[in-house]
RNA sequence: GGGGGCGUAGUUCAGCUGGUUAGAACGCCGGCCUGUCACGCCGGAGGUCGCGGGUUCGAGUCCCGUCGCUCCCGCCA
């Protein structure tokens, strides 16, 4: 037998006369007492069934018993519409199918939630995924996801790499975000770990002569959750040998404009643009900067040096910075707004912000104006381009607070001025990161990126004497103020490796004991090599206009990491334990097995 | 670890300075309806106001605690 000869959502005038078999779900019936409609929806989209009265009197008498989400198959005749009952929002808008019988498949108890309301608690979603995956958006966007995931697939395949598997059950590293450990009944006390990222196993293959490796790969991270976190996440991980960074970006430009072509059928310009972290730092106080708006900061220190106004003074002398920058339509802010900005920026660990009203001649409004001379006003309004219309804000810190207050002041001005296009897709390449970062309630140095990522060919002689100005070879894929991609080009040297690690403090005994795996293979014939890692889930994100990873994942957990779907993570009994050899100690609130 | 928001029919929400019988819409059940497409009309059922304690003559409303969900900061080499 077969279910169907055609897909509902698939049927066009065309196809008026032809006789079908159908099968789906009930989307809704709209019941006449004579006419019977239902919305037939299957694989493809939705169709309309109509039941007559008078020719198939069983059929017709069935369909008054159909609820929503019941199961059902039919057998009937494609009709066209008359005129005046086209319905043009649906593609099948222009036919109907004039069922002749009706079967019922399986019933469907009493919904929890309807498929049609927005707005549904996220838990009640989660723990009925099975219905809300049935919903219009969320099939929308995990359509996205597989379509992405194909092209991505076909484009790295295409270019001659290779999917490959690495563990998930993985060696318990110190460094980096907390893992999960996984104990195994044969080795008490002993843990694996879920990788936070392939990135060890994928620098091995490279470094065994398969030179172009790629993997759709689940990571783990046992950290706190967020809109745009999770603890289980999906990264697209590369490696290549001999491929240089400019080989790289070219190789990845190429695919995500096919992806966007792909899924939303939107071109995106290449080559992306590129700036250096120390452009994003000055012009955007952000390494991940927004480009979707302008705004740009600009550094006016030089401009005021001199200035008698000593609030700036004050921090100039003391080797601080004033920057600012200018944006449209703040004009009609009241005194309780700009008292927010200033709140907002204490929050940020800065002082405050400053601003100044640019009116039509030219003219700046201004609390500070009257501390300011006319040469310096017009310096600041002229060094950030403001025209008539806009304001200015102003930041006056230690260049450390200032960037940490401008970004995301920028960020929210934006927001709140609705200055963000949101149709736009800024992708940007940001490079040149320092390689250290220098922690001092530690007095050591940090590797920024991670400690296998080269230096930058310039500062190959000079990052360890002169470990501040260094800057590596480490790259980020910002899209619309997201990171949603970084990688970097890999020590394959030994000799620089071990620098890197004396500067780090990393003994040679510590490294063997952290490292030894990949030290070893690192000295035993290791092509230069580099890759990147994207966080797919993010990307899918920003793609479909997700406001939640939840939104992109299938089968996602709560904030808190729990699963109200399968109920996981649950108690374990203690005679389980008991073969683990592995007791609670603290039993925690609310759980009585243990 | 810290801060904010939320918790009232199945769902989304309303419920004023505490006041007597806690409402609406959708959904559900029953009835009517032959061109609807969020069909329409009539009727009905459905609530331990998250949970515990307190204040009060009286608590959905005020106070304390607690649990759950969510957003943010810390954290995420």
């Amino acid at each position: 037998m077969t279910y169907r000869t055609h897909l509902g959502g698939d049927i066009r005038a065309a196809d008026e006369g032809t006789r079908v078999t159908l099968a789906g779900w009930v989307a809704r019936r709209r019941d006449h007492g004579g006419l019977v409609f239902v919305d037939l929806r299957d694989a493809a989209g939705l169709v309309q069934l109509v039941f007559h009265p008078e020719s198939h009197p069983e059929a017709h008498a069935a369909a008054g018993d159909l609820r929503n989400e019941f199961v059902i198959q039919v057998d009937g005749v494609v009709a066209r519409r008359d005129a005046e009952a086209v319905n043009p929002k649906l593609p099948t808008g222009e036919v109907e199918v004039s069922v002749e019988r009706l079967e019922l498949l399986a019933r469907a108890a009493v919904l929890p939630f309807q498929l049609d309301e927005d707005g549904v608690d996220e838990t009640l979603r989660l723990r009925h995924r099975y219905l809300d995956l049935r919903r219009d958006v969320m099939r929308r966007n995990i359509h996205a996801r597989f379509v992405l995931t194909q092209t991505i697939r076909r484009h790295l395949e295409d270019n001659g790499f290779w999917e490959l598997e690495t563990p998930i059950l993985y060696k318990s590293t110190p460094e980096g975000a907390k893992e999960f450990l996984v104990p195994a009944s044969s080795h008490p006390g002993q843990f694996y770990a879920l990788p936070q990222s392939p990135q060890t196993f994928k620098q091995m293959y490279v470094i065994a002569g398969y030179e172009r490796y790629y993997q759709i790969a689940r990571c783990f991270r046992d950290e706190a959750t967020r809109a745009d976190r999770s603890a289980e996440f999906t990264q697209l991980d590369l490696e290549m040998a001999f491929g240089s960074r400019d080989q790289l970006f070219t190789l990845m430009e190429a695919l995500w404009a096919k992806v966007w072509l792909n899924v939303a059928g939107i071109e995106i310009p290449t080559p992306f643009r590129r700036m250096t972290w120390d452009e994003a730092q000055l012009r955007y106080a952000m390494d991940k900067p927004d480009l979707r708006f302008g705004c740009e900061i600009a550094d006016l220190s030089d401009a005021l040096r001199g200035t008698e106004f000593n609030a700036f003074r004050g921090v100039l002398d003391a080797g601080g910075v004033v920057r600012g920058f200018a944006a449209p339509g703040a004009q009609g802010f009241s005194r309780k707004d700009f008292d927010d900005l200033v709140t907002f920026a204490r929050t940020w660990g800065g002082k405050g912000v400053a601003w100044l009203k640019v009116g039509d001649g030219g003219a700046v409004e201004s609390p500070i104006a009257k501390f300011l001379t006319e040469h310096e006003l017009a310096a600041i309004t002229s060094g950030v381009g403001a025209s008539p219309g806009d304001t200015v804000f102003l930041v006056a810190d230690e260049v450390g607070a200032a960037v940490r207050v401008l970004g995301p002041l920028r960020l929210h001005l934006g927001e709140k001025l609705d200055l963000i296009d949101r149709s736009r897709f800024e992708f940007l390449w940001v490079t040149g990161f320092p390689m250290f970062e220098w922690l001092p309630e530690e007095n050591r140095w940090k590797a920024a990126h991670h400690p296998f990522t080269s230096p930058a060919p310039e500062f190959m002689e000079s990052f360890d004497s002169d470990p501040a100005a260094a800057r590596s070879q480490q790259y980020d894929m910002v899209l619309n103020g997201n990171e949603v991609g970084g990688g970097s080009i890999r020590i394959h040297n030994q000799d620089v490796q071990r620098r890197v690690f004396s500067l780090l403090g990393i003994s040679a005994e510590e490294a063997e004991e952290k490292f030894s795996f990949l030290l070893r293979a690192l000295s035993m014939g290791a092509p230069p090599h580099g890759g990147i890692a994207y966080g797919i889930d993010r990307l899918v994100m920003v793609l479909t206009g997700a406001e939640s990873l939840r939104d992109v994942n299938a089968f996602a957990k709560g904030q808190g990491g729990t699963d109200p779907l399968t109920g996981a993570p649950n108690d374990v009994p203690a005679e389980v334990l008991a073969e683990y050899r592995l007791r609670v100690v603290d039993e925690p609130p609310g759980s009585a097995t243990v």
